[in-house]
DNA sequence: CCAAAAGTGTTGCATTTACACCCATGT
DNA sequence: ACATGGGTGTAAATGCAACACTTTTGG
C-alpha cells in the first residue's frame, strides 16, 4: 500500500463545530441560542454552529462562528466535546466540536446577533433544542461548574471593572447556591488577585461599592509559585 | 439553498481516534506505543489510532482500536480531546479525537499486542512520538491527575483484588508525590468504598497484606447522597 | 431620617498533617 | 532470631463555616 492509498481508501466526514456562548447579564447567568434558519429542523431552537472548512483549524472554526453572531474575538473558548454518534443529525452523518465561551455580554454586537435570529436566554428557562443541543449545553455547564472552581475563568464573564458582590452573585448563578457575603469576600480578597480601584460603583446603593479588577498578571506569577485558584 | 445542497456544498475530513492507553505494572505507570507500520512516519513510535469508518461513531471507533490493540473490551475510556490543527499529521489534513483508556495491564492479550508492535513503556522514559502524540500523552496524563482526584478511576488499573500498598503506590506513581500510609489508609477507608477479604497477599511480605476489591455499587449509592470521592 | 446595600471579625468545629512503633511470619 | 513489609493512634495546626452589626449616603 504506498501513501496515496493509504489515506484515500479512508471515508470522510462532515464535521462542525457548535458553540456555547454563556453570558452574564446583571445577575443572570444566559445562553445565546438561535432559531435555526436551514432545514433540517428550520424554525427550531438551536446552538450557533457552522462547518469546518478546508484549510482551517477547528479551533479557528469555533471562533469564526463566535465572532459572525457576536463580532466578538480573542474570546474565552475552549474545546467541550466532539460528539460522533452517526445519527446525532437528522439531515446527514455529522461529527460535532462544541466550544464554550465566556463573553462578556454587554461587549457584544447586539444587532449582529439580532441579525442571526440569536437570543439570549436564561439557563433555566431553555426550551428543548435539536439534535443533541441540549445535552451539549448540560455538558458545558458541567464544564463551567468545574473549570471556575479551580481556574479563575469566570473573570471572563464580568466586565473588566466589578464589585465584590457582582463577583459573588456571578458565582451564585453558576453553582445554583449562595454563599456567604463574609467569607467570600476574606478568600478571594486573601487571594491577592484583585486590584482595588478608587472608583465606585453607584448604581446598585447609596453607599457605593469598590471597584476592582482581576490581576492576571499577578495570578500568572503566584501560580508559578504553586498557588491554587478556588472558590 | 435545498436540504440536499445545504450539506453537499461541505467539505469533508479525516478523522482518526488516537487511544492513549494506561497501564499500571506493579509499581509503575505505562503506556502503550507502537511502532508505526505505515508511512508517513513509518518506524516511528506512534500511538494506536485508526480512522472512523462510515456509520461508526467515534466512542465506537475508540473502542474498536483499542480491542485491535489489546483484545480488551468494556474498558473505561473518556474522550480527551479533539485535535483539529490542519496541519497536525503530515500525510494529509487528519482531524483525530483523542481517547484515554485505562486498563488492566496483565489482562490485556501481550501476543495481540506484540503482532501490532507494541509495546508498554514507562511514562518517564517516552520517547518522542509522530505529530503531536507526545502533547496528546501530556494532555491525558493531566486529564487522568485531574479525574483521578475526584473519580475513584484509579481502581481500573489494578487488578480486581488489590492491597492498600497497592492503591497507595498506584496513586504516587500517577501524582509523582508520595503519600502517608496512614493518612492514606484513614482517607481510603473511611469513605466505605472498600470491601475487605479474607484473603491475604503474600507476594510482597511475610506477614501478607489483606486484600480489598472496590465496590463500585456502594460508592454509586454513596455518591447518591451526596458522597464526593477525593484522594 | 430612613432605606438599602457595603463593609467588617471572631469562634467553634472539622479536616488535615505530621509522626514512630509493634505485628506476623518465612527464611 | 531477624528482616521485611503490614498495620495501627494521637496531637497540633490549619482551614472552613456560621453568624450580626455598623457605615454610608441619596432621596
Amino acid at each position: 500500500m504506498n501513501l496515496q492509498s493509504f489515506y484515500e481508501e479512508v471515508p470522510r466526514h462532515l464535521v462542525a463545530v457548535d458553540c456555547i456562548i454563556f453570558g452574564f447579564d446583571e445577575s443572570k447567568l444566559k445562553l445565546l441560542v438561535i432559531e435555526r434558519k436551514v432545514d433540517p429542523m428550520k424554525g427550531e431552537w438551536s446552538l450557533v454552529g457552522g462547518f469546518v472548512q478546508t484549510g482551517e483549524s477547528i479551533d479557528a472554526a469555533a471562533a469564526r462562528v463566535l465572532k459572525q453572531t457576536t463580532g466578538l474575538e480573542n474570546i474565552f473558548m475552549d474545546q467541550l466535546h466532539c460528539y460522533g454518534e452517526v445519527d446525532r443529525d437528522s439531515g446527514a452523518r455529522v461529527i460535532a466540536a462544541a466550544y464554550y465561551a465566556l463573553i462578556r455580554i454587554q461587549e457584544h454586537d447586539h444587532q449582529l446577533a439580532e441579525e442571526h435570529g440569536a437570543h439570549w436566554l436564561e439557563l433555566h428557562q431553555m426550551p428543548e433544542l435539536i439534535f443533541d443541543h441540549s445535552r451539549m449545553i448540560a455538558d458545558a455547564l458541567k464544564r463551567l461548574r468545574d473549570n471556575a472552581r479551580f481556574h479563575p475563568v469566570g473573570f471572563e464573564l464580568l466586565p473588566e471593572k466589578f464589585t465584590l458582590s457582582q463577583l459573588r452573585t456571578m458565582y451564585e448563578e453558576i453553582y445554583q447556591e449562595t454563599l456567604d457575603k463574609r467569607n467570600f469576600r476574606k478568600k478571594i480578597l486573601s487571594m491577592n488577585i484583585l486590584e482595588k480601584l478608587e472608583e465606585k460603583d453607584k448604581s446598585t446603593s447609596k453607599k457605593g461599592a469598590h471597584l476592582y479588577r482581576f490581576d492576571k498578571l499577578q495570578y500568572e506569577q503566584l501560580t508559578k509559585k504553586g498557588f491554587v485558584f478556588e472558590i
